[in-house]
DNA sequence: ACCTGAACACCGTTCAAGT
DNA sequence: ACCTGAACACCGTTCAAGT
């Protein structure tokens, strides 16, 4: 073995997986994550292009990981109000559990961190599918542009603490989620 | 005058004001603002408590006009869906007109930078107002969080460019806003 | 009271040098 | 091929020193 250290690619990831989560994306410094795997700062550049395609990895499992807490609840038995429902629940679940790769997902990025189109679109697809049992093809992008909106909105608002006014916040969201499929069911999909 | 240069509040202001503009948050820095102001980085702090205070200052300053302009809007004549609507309008103008400074206003934000809690409020008074008219007071707060989770959610996505799939993304957010306005309506306010 | 330069502890990144 | 230390150009902030 030429040198005491080699770094290994996943256990690069996984330690800027905890410092991204530990203290979000300003915490996800080149030098600490180097410091916690034992290594020299610039050894790191071997294995990642720049600190943005770190930051477009992480992005990018987090997309993942989101995207498939969606189709997992979207393709739960049940109804599809139910599993729109559950849909919206996994999404405020996941912003709950990890609120820094939620920001840095959403967060405003510099285009050398933007993560694929098509990963995207695979986090979105589960949403368009069920969307699509509502109100047929034709409508669905439509009708999940509203939803993602509304609870996309909902999530980062209640993230950055701005509903401290209204402590029965969720209620109103519901309220409103139900609302917006009520009108969808009601304009004439398949189901 | 015992020194060459001395500082004004005011043009410390503008000129942080100008760097959040064009270069976001992360171009805010005081080395960069003193450079502009043809002064040394320390003699800022006789001026300004830290960077975060600086920033909680740009943010108290986007916050109280974006306030204005949905209190200009909603107290525009005209029914209340039209002036929902131009409220609506007038976050989504201020968004794209200062992305920087919306995106500093509602992104993460550590506690030292937070605004003082009544500005915030301040600004949200005038749709919680419009809110009462519809649906009277006791459902305002309850009303008002849902819209604003909806145009927030949109206004977020669209700034982030999430809506790449969907050139025509602007139909679904109004039939969406319009569908929430119809429900408050239906559901028996004081108009 | 207000400004300065020097300093400290950080950053991302490059590069010649080692194995 | 992969790692290192030194270096460069940045940061926020403190502090003794000047006026």
């Amino acid at each position: 073995m030429p040198h005491p250290t080699r770094i290994r690619r996943d256990d690069l990831l996984d330690r800027a997986f905890e410092l991204l989560s530990e203290e979000g994306a300003e915490g996800v410094s080149m030098r600490e994550l180097a410091r916690r795997l034992g290594v020299s700062a610039p050894s790191l550049y071997f294995h990642v292009e720049s600190r943005d395609d770190l930051l477009r990895e992480l992005i990018a499992s987090a997309l993942t990981e989101l995207g498939g807490r969606l189709d997992a609840a979207g393709q739960r038995t049940g109804g599809v109000r139910a599993r729109l429902r559950g849909m919206a629940r996994a999404y405020i679940e996941f912003a709950e559990e990890s609120p820094h790769r939620f920001a840095l997902v959403f967060g405003p990025c510099p285009v050398d961190r933007r993560p694929d189109d098509d990963l995207g679109a695979r986090a979105s697809e589960s949403l368009l599918r069920v969307s699509a049992e509502l109100v047929g093809p034709a409508r669905s992008l439509f009708f999940a542009e509203a939803l993602w909106s509304l609870v996309h909105g909902y999530t980062t608002l209640r993230l950055a603490e701005q509903f401290r006014l209204n402590p029965d916040h969720e209620a109103g969201f519901w309220y409103s989620l139900d609302l917006l499929i009520d009108a969808a069911e009601g304009s004439g999909g398949t189901v």
